[in-house]
DNA sequence: TTGAAAGCGCTACCAA
DNA sequence: TTGGTAGCGCTTTCAA
């Protein structure tokens, strides 16, 4: 079927090599009858460029590598609407998508920089202070991050703002009628690896409680499981008093927690409020749906993908870094106490 | 960082350009000091190979081409286990993974392989009459699919027995005492995209049940929800008598089918059979943990990476096609009825 | 055992 | 408005 070159079209069409190139770039003024001739050789030998040859001669890939958590670590069910939303995106602005597990850690960024196999770096799943940052900032190629460390060295951010998000949180329970909210924490494996958001969350848990009058405790780190969730439970219920708020921010443990207050007869939206942060899709797939904060990965991702194309335009000398924060909502479902 | 050349390689170890290409590609006999010298030079300069002008010499982009089934169909959970298996059996074998979604359609292929953007092609979600199969069959380079057509074209396949599944499912469900099993079917999209497994499942069941002398019922498609879980287990339950075994061969309606079930107040294990077909870590996510038939996704992705780079290395004039199966497990768990 | 050199198929410069 | 041509950085043949 292929392996047709642009010395094929030329020839089929009559034209010099470089008028096929120019023809298909636009990158020069071309007649129309010259253009049409082209365009009609392309059409009947269904020409496409080699990439290989393309990205040797021009510099650029047209390719955008995406380092995934894969492997040990990783909200392995949230990853996709990350994935596909990056994916998408790239097609839309004729990039394609090279998937790299993060489990190679460094090596990932250097092959992937120093054999110019992309034109750009997509890091997922930033640690606080994550040993890949200072290989990114080195990197001859633009990369950003999904996911803000403590000290980003310089390269572009794009996460939730989970600041923003505690507090929404915080604003439902006192909204509810609270006087207490229970954060039922994050997993043993997101503080180990030192998430920042962690810490961002929490302490805008604790500010905003304190501000709105509310008592706050923590039950952490929750076991993402089916035994965790009731231990958490059990516990969260021991301390929170009567009529205790939930909020439960690690989105895997939402059902679980969900269920383990169910199987002890506590009525979520009747006995307590639970407010999850988790994407929309999760929260209304629990049984009852959950009030939640969302966690918008398509947005999240969507931006990254903005800014990224924004510097391999303008290319080179773009003001480098900085920080962009995606606005979670918050959705009332039917586990928010209303009076009766 | 960056940014040599085997040129510049060569120059510092004091030898020809092509020398550095045979000491890294070993299609050479190099002698060991002069290997010694240009190794010590690549790693003093951190050589690494341009991979469009490798790519554009040898003919080999060392990329497996990925298209997968994002945007309107799809078990979009179950998907991750593939993506994961495949981006890692790929960097065994010194691949990368280039990740293309399937609303492209036919465009993908030509665009992946028109461009000369990999070396193979990965399809997944196959439907039974797939429009994409004859592009995929005249495609210049290898193309194996995850999924059985009607009609393979002589593209290699990989898949789950489901008929085998079938048979399992119907086994437990006669092992437990049944006399009647009840197929909660698949879902009205995966019906309607004719996913080929759907009818190969059916007609195992109905053959295994006939054979086990159990009445073989059905209920499809089932929507996949809380309400469509709803009205299909009342249906089941009307017309499965005082003690049916219910198959749930959708993966994702599992969960809401245990649920509808509970809600109900009949209890999985002792009031009913409940066997899935789902993967061991969606089983066990369940409360309580499903008896299922695994979907193996990890070992079907295994196999066909497998059969891909096989046809890879023998390259070109090997048999061609050729249907693998992957047996399914049951794992009996806590939702088969066992006798008081 | 090694070097020189001819491409691979494209982009982009220099002329016309 | 177009053609000729010099690379891009590698693999691989042909000579030595």
């Amino acid at each position: 079927m292929a392996g047709f070159t642009s010395r094929d079209v030329a020839r089929l069409a009559g034209v010099s090599q470089s008028t096929v190139s120019y023809v298909m770039s636009g990158r020069r003024p071309i007649s129309a009858d010259t253009r049409k001739r082209v365009q009609a050789a392309i059409d009947q030998l269904t020409y496409q460029p080699n990439a290989g040859a393309r990205a040797l001669a021009s510099q650029r890939t047209q390719v955008v590598g995406l380092v995934v958590p894969f492997g040990p670590a990783g909200d392995t069910t949230a990853l996709l609407p990350f994935i596909e939303t990056i994916a998408s995106c790239a097609r839309d602005n004729d990039y394609d998508v090279l998937l790299v597990t993060a489990d190679e850690g460094t090596a990932a960024l250097t092959r992937l920089a120093g054999r110019s196999l992309c034109d750009a770096i997509v890091l997922m799943n930033i640690a606080a202070a994550d040993t890949r940052l200072p290989v990114a900032a080195a990197s001859r190629i633009p990369v950003i991050l999904i996911g803000i460390p403590d000290d980003p060295l310089g390269l572009p951010c794009v996460d939730l703002d989970y600041p923003e998000a505690a507090r929404l949180s915080v604003a439902e329970a006192a909204a509810a009628g609270h006087d207490r909210v229970v954060v039922l924490g994050w997993s043993a494996e997101e503080v180990a690896r030192g998430a920042n958001y962690v810490g961002r969350f929490e302490r805008a848990a604790v500010e905003a409680a304190a501000a709105a009058g509310l008592e706050h405790l923590a039950v952490s780190p929750v076991e993402v499981s089916r035994e965790g969730a009731r231990a958490a439970v059990a516990e969260a219920l021991r301390i929170g008093g009567p009529r205790p708020a939930l909020l439960v921010p690690a989105s895997s443990a939402v059902p679980w927690v969900v269920q383990a207050l169910t199987e002890r007869g506590v009525v979520p939206g009747r006995d307590v409020t639970v407010v999850a942060l988790c994407t929309d899709a999760a929260a209304m797939a629990t049984v009852p749906p959950v009030t939640n904060v969302s966690t918008e990965p398509r947005d999240v991702s969507a931006r990254a993908m903005q800014t990224l194309f924004r510097l391999l335009e303008r290319d080179r000398e773009t003001p480098p870094g900085g920080v962009e924060l995606v606005a979670p909502r918050l959705t009332r479902r039917e586990t928010t106490l209303t009076p009766p």
